[in-house]
DNA sequence: TGTATATTGTTAAAAATTTCACTATGCACC
DNA sequence: GGTGCATAGTGAAATTTTTAACAATATACA
């Protein structure tokens, strides 16, 4: 077990620890053994250093003069993310996102399993998607407590986010990531991640007309 | 017309920007007319500097010792973010995950309207999905050229998203956003945003963990 | 065993971003 | 018109994050 050093870590090294994770595993699928900061920059996008300093938050994983040996890099980081376990997670609003990730397997491989799935509309109650039978929404804070869900995502529309953050919290959640395009309000002990891609398209609209404005000057 | 003072701007300015929109509308609809930067900073959870800040990018939008105008703000802010347009948008994959986005209204609602996706899929090719016909992925570069499609959005696996990219980039596309866990490589040219949610999960499952060590020291 | 080479871990510098503190200014009411 | 109050805009300070530079060290090979 690598000891963290106890430093506050920037979410961004978090964001790019996953990255690094993701690349070593397509470099070890192509039978790629030892890598060096450098190269595996070069395919994150990212500058050397950046790498040597987000791993030296968490341990010494690499071979001066070698580089770092893939499978053990990633396990390492795996581990210090706490990602070398699961995590059960429930889904509050089962429309066309929360079907779509309820299919989507990488969650599982990534150590994520959706464990429940809730919905208020008593068409979908019943209805099986994935393995998972959608629940009534009134079940949610036993059923959590009973299965010791730690972490819960929220795709209903904006509007019922907070409700649904409410009876998460009610089941003692500890996280939740909500994919609604809006703010929610939660206890201090209990970690709110907001996902909204559409900050990303416009975020490639905005650079692409930056493009084009400095392709004028 | 508001001139933008010529600075880099900060990308998470964008990002924020983009969440004060959000909720501006919210309060619109509510019928709040006039809001202070504090109180907006308070449901946006940031500092009221920063929002001060990251408004002084593009001009003066507030009035002193009132506030700012909520109708008036917002448009001021869509404007600065080149939203106040439409952005033609393809799809390439239609798979889970791609049908909960062609489904999804709220893209049309900020102004990106799907114009055509694409598949190789020849089971999926010609089925229809909120008005959209899933086309073969070889008609793609001619299409976004007749079309003037601006912004491509890849949601096939990710060993195949370096190929998606590919036929963008003939298309003549000036920015993408990869849904696909892989790195891609474009000409400078091409603005590239990618979008992994399962690093939000990561990120939630992360602080989960320190905040339980934080408790035990 | 010694030397050259590669590449990490780490410290220091630079750059970027956020927050603070203060100035300027508009509004309401006397 | 003057005064008090609220709040935007802004330059400077503080903080955070990134990048650069280099010392430490493992390997290969003479
Ligand atoms: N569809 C997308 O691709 C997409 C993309 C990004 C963000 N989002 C956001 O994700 C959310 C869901 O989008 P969607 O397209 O799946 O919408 P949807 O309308 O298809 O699904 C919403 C689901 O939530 C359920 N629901 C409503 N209130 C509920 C409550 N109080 N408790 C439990 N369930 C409840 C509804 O019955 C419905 O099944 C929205 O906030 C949307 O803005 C969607
Ligand atoms: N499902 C989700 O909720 C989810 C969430 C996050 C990320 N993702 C990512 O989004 C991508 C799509 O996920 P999904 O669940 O929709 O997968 P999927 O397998 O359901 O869909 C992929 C689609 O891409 C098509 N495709 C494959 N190669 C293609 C090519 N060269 N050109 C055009 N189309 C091609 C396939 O025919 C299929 O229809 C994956 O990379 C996945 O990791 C999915």
């Amino acid at each position: 077990m690598h000891l963290q050093k106890y430093e506050r870590i920037p979410r961004a090294t978090i964001a790019r620890l996953a990255v690094y994770v993701q690349e070593l595993e397509v470099m070890e699928q192509q039978g790629i053994k030892v890598i060096s900061s450098e190269k595996l920059a070069w395919s994150c996008g990212v500058n050397p250093s950046q790498i040597r300093k987000d791993l030296a938050y968490f341990g010494e994983f690499g071979v001066r003069g070698v580089g770092y040996y893939v499978y053990e890099l990633r396990e390492a980081i795996k581990q210090s993310l706490g990602m070398d376990r699961t995590w059960n997670v429930v889904m509050v609003g089962v429309g066309n996102l929360g079907r779509a990730l309820l299919r989507h397997h990488l969650l599982r491989k990534r150590g994520f399993v959706i464990v429940a799935a809730f919905d208020c509309d008593p068409f979908k109650i019943g209805e099986e998607i994935a393995g998972i039978e959608v629940q009534c929404t009134s079940k949610l804070p036993q059923s959590t407590i009973d299965m010791g869900v730690e972490i819960g995502i929220i795709t209903t529309p904006p509007e019922r986010a907070q409700r649904a953050a409410n009876y998460l919290i009610e089941g003692g959640i500890k996280g939740i990531v909500n994919f609604a395009p809006s703010r929610i309000t939660a206890p201090e002990n209990v970690v709110v991640e907001y996902v909204d891609f559409i900050h990303n398209l416009f975020s490639v609209a905005f650079n692409i007309t930056q493009h084009q404005i400095k392709g004028l000057l």
